[in-house]
DNA sequence: GTCTATAACCTGATAGAC
DNA sequence: GTCTATCAGGTTATAGAC
């Protein structure tokens, strides 16, 4: 792995541990084992490597849920499946996290990536929900069942809420879809 | 108002606007017009002071949250009245925002007092949910309907969303609540 | 209760040698 | 490409005078 590739996994780890207020240029240094001119010729500075680490997050993320949305199924069964997916509760949504930083969200450079990833979804579960005869706005309803999913189970520390949240989410929208 | 006072409300405001990451002790003090001295008078330090912020932020939201839950209606209309209230979503919900914050999830003593706050909401849903024969479960969905809302509208910079998100919601419970 | 002084370290960078 | 030196300012306090 190039100097450049470790400088952007080790910001894209340190992105969701501590957020982008909380992550300092010194940490990424580190964490990638590069000095500090080594870092500064490969990236601008701190915004610049933190762009590159979410169009990365950006890539894998639409990658799988592209996967799952677009598999043999009905819409309610793609959608389940989307929604039921394993994920890495207590560590946080990569992007969502982002989408909460007050340093990310009060700039618009930082903030349009990350707007755009839950555009793209929001599109793509719009497609899906149509396809089902479901109402549309359900898009924004689940995707915000997972966000906030993720900011009650962390603040309990216990992926419990997240589960809790999830269940009843599928159980409303079974309803919706058989009825 | 009391120097103490000014203390608490300038942290409750910056906590919201910066997070606890985002907040330095330097910034308290000058939209509190107090001087170094005088914070670590009152206050041992930063965390103390968000921790005064916090219990602020539930005494505050509890009360509100209470007074619909409570209100006459059933029990359907009682949750959809707490669901639609009108909130500032782009300044994002007091709680989430500190729920969201690396350094507050990290810590036991600033994370317990947030976990708390939900505790307290789940325990008051779950029984207005029971009362209407709905799944309990809902309690963790509905809140993460809020809560993601929050996050998927400081995203878009735009409130549609978190509106989007609330209909959505509204019409699945309606729906649970008439079958 | 409030003030100023001081501390040791971090922050996000720039400069120029190698 | 990577290194070290340097910078002005911020961070989170502590100490002691007033």
């Amino acid at each position: 792995m190039s100097t450049r590739d470790r400088l952007v996994e080790s910001t894209r780890e340190l992105l969701r541990e501590r957020g982008y207020t909380g992550t300092s240029p010194k940490a990424i240094q580190q964490r990638a084992d590069a000095g500090q001119g080594s870092m500064y010729h490969h990236f601008a500075g701190k915004q610049d490597l933190a762009l590159a680490a979410i169009e990365r997050n950006n890539e894998e993320m639409t990658a799988v849920a592209e996967r799952e949305l677009s598999a043999p199924g009905t819409p309610y069964e793609r959608i389940e499946a989307w929604l039921r997916r394993e994920r890495e509760i207590l560590r946080g949504c990569p992007m969502g996290v982002l989408a909460q930083d007050p340093e990310i969200v009060g700039s618009d450079d930082l903030r349009s990536p990350v707007a755009g990833h839950f555009e793209w979804l929001r599109g793509r579960l719009r497609d899906v929900l149509a396809e089902g005869d479901l109402d549309v706005r359900l898009a924004d309803t689940l995707m915000a069942v997972l966000q906030g999913g993720y900011v009650l189970a962390r603040a309990a520390n216990d992926t419990r809420p997240f589960e809790d949240a999830i269940e009843g989410a599928v159980g409303l929208l079974e309803r919706a879809a058989a009825g």
